[in-house]
DNA sequence: GATGAATGAGAATTCATTCAT
DNA sequence: AATGAATGAATTCTCATTCAT
């Protein structure tokens, strides 16, 4: 009764103030007096509704992994086929723009380098990782099979995708002019034909 | 003219305490006195020999960028076809191991999402990374031309193979497991072959 | 009229709480969050009940010292010879236990230490102390002339009780082991018989 | 070589200032700030001679328990009798005075508060006390046999002379009118007296 | 060149208290 | 009465940088 709680609002008004001001200042520059600041709050409310500034930034992993992940799963509902499944993966991840997704990457590339030193930053950004390793690993087996070719050896080339994928990451948010626009996915997407034309074929006797 | 000067060797040592300290504890948690006293030396020192920790740390990425321009340098002598110079750069990017390498690749990670907020380290950096691509560019034209194929639209290859090559560090500094030992430099090696394999012949009715 | 008044039941249950947060804590510890939690009310409505964090203790001293009263009166009714009524009282002051006097006791000299500071808890510890040293010297006085003594220089030798009583205190609080079970009330006993027999005879010469 | 450690000075200097302040403001009341201030230096420098505001208490503990051990010690020297080292103790505990003292009397009455819930203060306040305890039995065992007395059970009156003693602190740090001037060190020889007398006599065949 | 003490501007965090609901 | 969000001042502690020796 008396003051409904508005803590899941609040939580996620902080964790977008602190993107907005990570994607300028780094984490470390991110004060709290800063966050609150953008977030339009006094700096004590931060902290009632986060134990330590810490854990605002393990929320925004989760924040921006999450959204990464339900993009994946849009597109894959509509993706058709193993390759197109494949690519939908890609598009999901590289595909994009707008002012709030540079925010994003800029973040995410920040949030690599402070799994380093932070151990639960490393643990979400691992499983993040390594959870879309996985999915492409599959994805890709998937293809190859399409293709009748051999699916032998795709796990490194789903982790060479993914490195490509972080690595765009970390390239647009440090010197954005590199990239050519809209070459990250083509980019990627060819790196998978090109694996699934170099896998020996599974017809041989076919012919 | 009664002390000679050492200020060489001071400096040298002290950018690499930064480089160990910071690969495990991250630029903002490299004091000046943890390097100081991972350098051997008194914290007031540090300061006579750089005019700033942030100083330190643009000597730092010079000297990272620096070795691996020298190992580049030194591969690509010994490579006697276009295609393998290109395949020398990648193996001198990605084709190593050892403590100090560990560090050195984790410190990279760290300095890419320093360039974020850091307009020095981004200079540096966007300039490593910029004449690296152009590098890898004019050397996939050869390439290319060596196969008998046109060069066209190269550039954005470079850039994908720069962003793996980054990805590449990222992963090893934050999630070292992922990466199957070895696999780096050869699926690189496989991303240019796919892409050399994929442009169109030049000599199709030259024959 | 709707609502009957439950302050004082409310009150009394913040006093409880903060005796209990406070014997573990210290009373800045025992910050007024805790002490709601720990009562099981919502930290806004401690301040509807009390004014102020230094109210709850200062109701807390006043209970403690209440209930102290409470059980010297008591024993006193019961007691039928002035040395029983001396004893009656050292009794009610160290004859005890049970968790929730082990908390009494922790708080007790914690409000001590309160006292140097805080003018309030001051005014009521002296209070406490005083009545009791006043009480003790009147019932030293009856027991000296009971046992046909003197009672010459009575109030030191109260005022030597009651830092007897308050040192039990300070040490069952911060170094329980030191305490034989059993030793403290004992021991004030044996230094009241002790002074007693000491004070010079009023009948030497009146057989 | 150059600018030689004054490391001790600089720490007694800070540990005098929270003396100082923590006798007028209670522990939690004695800032960091303050103390500094009091100290006459900037308050970083504090924090470079120690490695937190317990550690400066700790130091405090230290300081006051090891003054009184000299004290006690310098008194025993010039003792020539068991009894007279009992009263050795007993003058050295609390036949003092001076403003110092008062502060010191204030400190160790909080220490004891502080020792509740807080586990160095703890170790080392029951470190002295027992210690205190075990010189006094010891000393008490002496001055029994010298009376041709028992000197079973001369545990419990140890303690409580320690907690006569730490109660003429506490009284003295919150209630400093009540205590007669001169009364504590009489009231404890007093009581020693009445003990050892009561004690049963080891000649009873030599009447 | 070298030492390590000194400075002081923040940083994160805590918390009594207030207030809208 | 009751809730729990909101405030903002205060606190401990950190740290790059300066400086006397």
């Amino acid at each position: 009764m008396a003051r409904p709680s508005n803590t899941d609002e609040r939580r996620a008004q902080i964790v977008a103030a602190l993107m907005r001001v990570m994607a300028v200042h780094g984490y470390e520059g991110a004060t709290v007096a800063r966050v609150a600041r953008e977030a339009g709050l006094a700096s004590g409310l931060v902290h009632y509704h986060f134990a330590s500034k810490a854990d605002i930034l393990v929320a925004l992993v989760d924040g921006i992994a999450g959204r990464a992940a339900a993009r994946i799963a849009g597109r894959l509902e509509q993706a058709e086929t193993p390759a197109g499944r494949v690519e939908a993966v890609i598009d999901a991840m590289l595909a994009r723009g707008g002012d709030e997704d540079l925010d994003a990457v800029r973040c995410w590339s920040l949030i690599g380098a402070e799994a380093v030193k932070n151990a639960d930053v490393r643990r979400l950004y691992g499983r993040f990782v390594t959870s879309l390793t996985e999915r492409l690993s599959a994805l890709l087996v998937d293809a190859c099979h399409e293709a009748g070719r051999s699916a032998r050896d795709v796990e490194p080339v789903a982790v060479a995708l993914v490195a490509m994928i972080e690595g765009y990451f970390a390239l647009a948010a440090a010197v954005p002019r590199i990239v050519p626009i809209g070459s990250a996915a083509a980019m990627a997407r060819a790196a998978v034909r090109g694996f699934v034309a170099a896998q020996p074929s599974l017809r041989r006797r076919s012919a």
